[in-house]
DNA sequence: TCAATCCCGACGTTTTTCGTCGGATTTGTG
DNA sequence: CACAAATCCGACGAAAAACGTCGGGATTGA
């Protein structure tokens, strides 16, 4: 009964890079100040495979984010204090950057190229999503998701809900 | 030298169905009031494969956005205004609803399987994305994109530039 | 010396995406 | 009626991307 035959995850989608990528952030800024985490603590904590972590890790830190230290006893920990790195720039060096589409570029020489209907007004759209995007992520640190549980306010989300929409019934 | 091995396109990434649903659209809206539009003439005009655009149209008609008229003559127009049309509700026809990740619900109950961490706190960061997405979305319609070129400046888009980053020179 | 680490490139599997294809059905027109 | 122009629809295949593994090298503390 599948029904629609979406692309499975549907729009806007994150990879585990990025989700992975983060929890391992995460991690780090919990131990702020206490020395180095070895990636095989951060993989048996949050149950992710260290080989994979070690990948991410490297991205991480040719960005300049985190900071390792080789040998026994070694690991990684933050460049900097949780509250001056933004998810914007955690998620770009996960991910490259944050473009939802070729097209999002501003660049008016990418006009003729694009549609042939005059002028590609449909930039206008992905541009604002990018925007949008990059606004949210900058505007939380990983200080913002250390914090255990029950967030003060810092940030107001409206809860729209959207998970199901279109599957409906049954998990 | 192809440097750091990223996930080629980058974070947030609109599928062509997205993209190519979007155009379709679009040129049905440049045509709103003056009968159907076959797929044919979209494809060419858009210079998009038809039988592409097919399954596409399917979804957006599923969702009740545009009608069918079948035969000769036939083709497809909005079933609405342009205005009233907003490009979220387009793009979950398109692509199915726009959790960024699974972990983007905010149910509570969610929160014993995520992360051993306690909690998941990181539900945050993809909530509030989603949350932003959601609102540029929706505060955009169809007829936003027809506007043939050059828009007034309805929308202010801190043109924080994106694209390369990471990639560096030669396209 | 040994074990714990980071470091790093290469590789293989699975999933998703991007379409194509062939045909069935509907309907206006000559 | 015959035909052509359309929508409709399921299935299929090639290509790309994502996900993660593997094997080994280099560093360092005990």
């Amino acid at each position: 009964m599948v029904r629609t035959a979406f692309p499975s995850s549907g729009a806007v989608h994150f990879s585990t890079r990025g989700e992975y990528g983060v929890r391992l952030m995460v991690e780090l800024a919990r131990h702020h100040g206490k020395g180095p985490v070895s990636l095989s603590e951060v993989a048996e904590h949050e149950d992710l495979p260290r080989a994979y972590l070690e990948q991410l890790a490297i991205g991480l830190r040719d960005a300049g984010l985190i900071e390792s230290t080789r040998g026994a006893h070694g690991g990684y920990e933050l460049a900097r204090h949780p509250a001056e790195i933004q998810m914007g720039v955690v998620l770009r060096a996960l991910e490259g950057p944050l473009a939802p589409m070729v097209c999002a570029s501003e660049d008016p020489a990418h006009a003729g190229l694009c549609g042939r209907s005059g002028f590609c007004t449909v930039n206008l759209l992905w541009v604002t999503v990018r925007a949008a995007i990059a606004k949210a992520l900058d505007s939380l640190t990983l200080a913002d998701l250390v914090r255990p549980r029950a967030m003060p306010h810092p940030v107001h989300v409206d809860l729209v809900d959207e998970r199901i929409t279109a599957g409906s019934s049954s998990s």
